[in-house]
This record gives C-alpha cells, sequence and structure tokens, in this order.
DNA sequence: GTAGTGTTACTCGGATAAATATTGTCCGAGTGACATCGG
DNA sequence: CCGATGTCACTCGGACAATATTTATCCGAGTAACACTAC
C-alpha cells in the first residue's frame, strides 16, 4: 500500500495556490520550481486535478492554474481522489470463487466479510481526510510555520502571481 | 493509492488456517488450489506472514503452514502490515524544503502540516483494521454465509489438514 | 517380530524472469499579450 | 495620438520513453515418512 509521490504535490500547490488573490493565477512551472519538481510531471499531475474540478487552467500568456472554489471547499479527499484514483484501495477479487468447487452462485449472494471490513477501515480513513481543508492547512502554516518559512512563500506568491483581466484586483 | 493483490490472499489463508484442527498444518499448495491462486506466489505472501510470526511453517512430507497463535490475537492490521510493509502510505518528502529559496535548517523544525494531516488518517486507518480479528472473520462467515458454502469450506479444510505427531489431536 | 537404515517424495525458501504501473520527458495546439503599422 | 492587425512568446494538454514495483515462475535445501534389510 504505497501512495504515489503527486498527492504530496498536488496538496502543495493546492496550499500555495489558496494564496493567491481573487483570481489571480500562478504557472506550473512556478510551483514546479517552489517545490524542486519536474515542471512537465507535475503538469500531469495538475490535469488530474483540473478534470476534477478542484483546479481551473488558463491558457496563453499569464496564464496558469487557480482554485476553481474557495480553499473551504476544498478537502484533502478531494485532491487524493483526484489523482489517486477514486476506487478504494482494496479490490475483492472475490478468490473465495475461484476455487476448483464450483458452487451456485446464489452461494454467493452475501457479500465477502474480508470486503466489508476493508472497506469500512478506507471508510475512516477518507471520512478522516475529509474533514481536513485546504484552509485548514493554509491557517495551520500561518498560525504554526516559521516566520521566515512565511514570508519566503508569500513573497515567492507576491512574484509569481499573474492577474487577470476579467474581475481582478485593482492594480496600481 | 492501490493495495497489492496478496493482501487478499493472505486474509484469506488466515481464515482458512483458524479453521484447522489444534496444530495441525495445511500446505500452501492446498490453499492455492483453494483459492485458485498460483502456488509458488502464494508461498512467496506466506513467507511473509510467517517472517512477521503470524504463521508457522513445518517443513518436510505432511508440513505445512498454521497460524503462531489463535484467531483472536491476529488482526486485519497485523496481516495488512506483513504483506504491504508498515511504513505509512503517504510519505512526506519535505518538498517544501526542496525549492530554490534554501532557508536555514532551523526554520523547518515544525513538522509539516500535511503530512501530519495525512499520518492522522492513516491512523484511522490502520485502528479501524486493528479492531477485526481473525476469528471475527471466521465468526462472521460461519453465521451469515451460505450453507453450502460453509460446508465446502470445512469439508476442504478437513481433506487436506494435515496432524502433527507431537501433542497433536487423537486420531481414530 | 522388531529395530536400524537408506531412499524417496514432499515441503518450504530464496533467487530469477516477465508484466504492469508509475515516473519522467518531449513536442504540439491554443491563446492572449505585444509591437508594429496605418489612419 | 488612437485603433487595427499580424507576429510571437508563453501557457496547458496529450502522446511518447525510462524506471521502479509488482507479479509470476523456477530450482535448490531440508525434513520426516516409508520401505527394506538385518537381527
Amino acid at each position: 500500500m504505497k501512495m504515489g509521490e503527486g498527492v504530496e504535490a498536488a496538496i502543495h500547490c493546492a496550499a500555495m495556490l489558496a494564496g493567491v488573490d481573487g483570481n489571480s493565477t500562478m504557472s506550473g512551472a512556478a510551483m514546479a520550481e517552489a517545490f524542486g519538481l519536474s515542471p512537465s510531471y507535475l503538469l500531469k499531475h495538475l490535469n488530474q486535478l483540473t478534470t476534477a474540478r478542484i483546479l481551473e487552467s488558463v491558457p496563453g500568456p499569464a496564464g496558469g492554474y487557480r482554485l476553481a472554489r474557495p480553499g473551504e471547499r476544498i478537502t484533502l479527499l478531494d485532491i487524493v481522489l483526484a489523482v489517486e484514483g477514486r476506487e478504494p484501495a482494496f479490490r475483492c477479487g472475490e478468490i473465495r470463487q475461484r476455487g476448483p468447487v464450483r458452487l451456485d452462485a446464489s452461494a454467493y449472494v452475501k457479500p465477502c466479510g474480508i470486503n466489508a471490513a476493508m472497506l469500512k477501515a478506507e471508510r475512516a480513513y477518507r471520512a478522516a481526510l475529509a474533514e481536513v481543508k485546504v484552509s485548514d492547512i493554509v491557517a495551520n502554516y500561518a498560525a504554526e510555520g516559521d516566520p521566515r518559512s512565511i514570508a519566503a512563500s508569500c513573497a515567492f506568491v507576491e512574484r509569481h502571481q499573474r492577474p487577470q483581466k476579467s474581475a481582478s484586483t485593482k492594480q496600481i
């Protein structure tokens, strides 16, 4: 049971995008630089988030990504499911009925108890993830993070965010 | 996040071994036949369970595997950790400090909030698995399973279990 | 009939290939910004 | 000076390799049962 490395990148990107103003965007290349990741590969994961309607992408110069909805309405579960897929980690192959003795199909109508137990555990896992919002991550970071790190992050966002024309925040 | 297929096989085997008498054993080949699996590959997972002290292996003719302790003291978590490894699914790569801005190491003493949230969810997952014992699986199967399936399973166990010499159950 | 002994067949265990999923890279389609040109 | 227009650079998106992990297979070491022989 190993989770893909892209999940960590996706959550960090979402948290960073939560810090940009209004509907400004940030390019995938900038975020890849911020975390020392391969730009081309990060786009793959960002694209998964876009497909899942968690991010919005703006093409062209001064384009990039932004959150599709406020950080209060994006949970870690949303991101994990978008990147890792929606199907549960444990997949019951029904090996109980793959043996040499072929019973009638009516003998297997009851669900497999093992599968039920595993799925119940996974529901607990998902419930815990669903309780954490991106805004919580940001708030916790702002409250408990190191001041130097916070300053560096804010400076990075200020430097790399690209304001959009329509309904954007006023520029000087 | 995808769980290996061997976990399902391992749990089914543990449940089946919980049904053998006393210290009798059952060969890996028999269990592979029962579930329609590749015998050579199933041995790999059974070996992992043996290394984790969940099963005991007896070599030689009439040898095989048996539970190392009663089914009441074996949880699904034990089996999952033995097969999938003990480290958590989410591994924090500390990408927050891999960017171009090299802050002092003292800025990263606080643990990563994202990692904390993910680990908390995984603790919930493991706690749910730790509450289910192999004996629960067997009891639930005996109570709710289809009678024909139960009869077939018992017959299979009776036919394939191999009594051991020392301190074994009395034979006719 | 009984004890000792050699063979044998069966078991698990680890080392070795094939298949699959993940990770990483590259190039193309599309779009808005910018400079240039004309009025 | 202002507007229209063509070029361009920058963006994302999907198609294409390299690597790591998982899955599957094979062969060898070890052991207890079994048959045989001698007493």
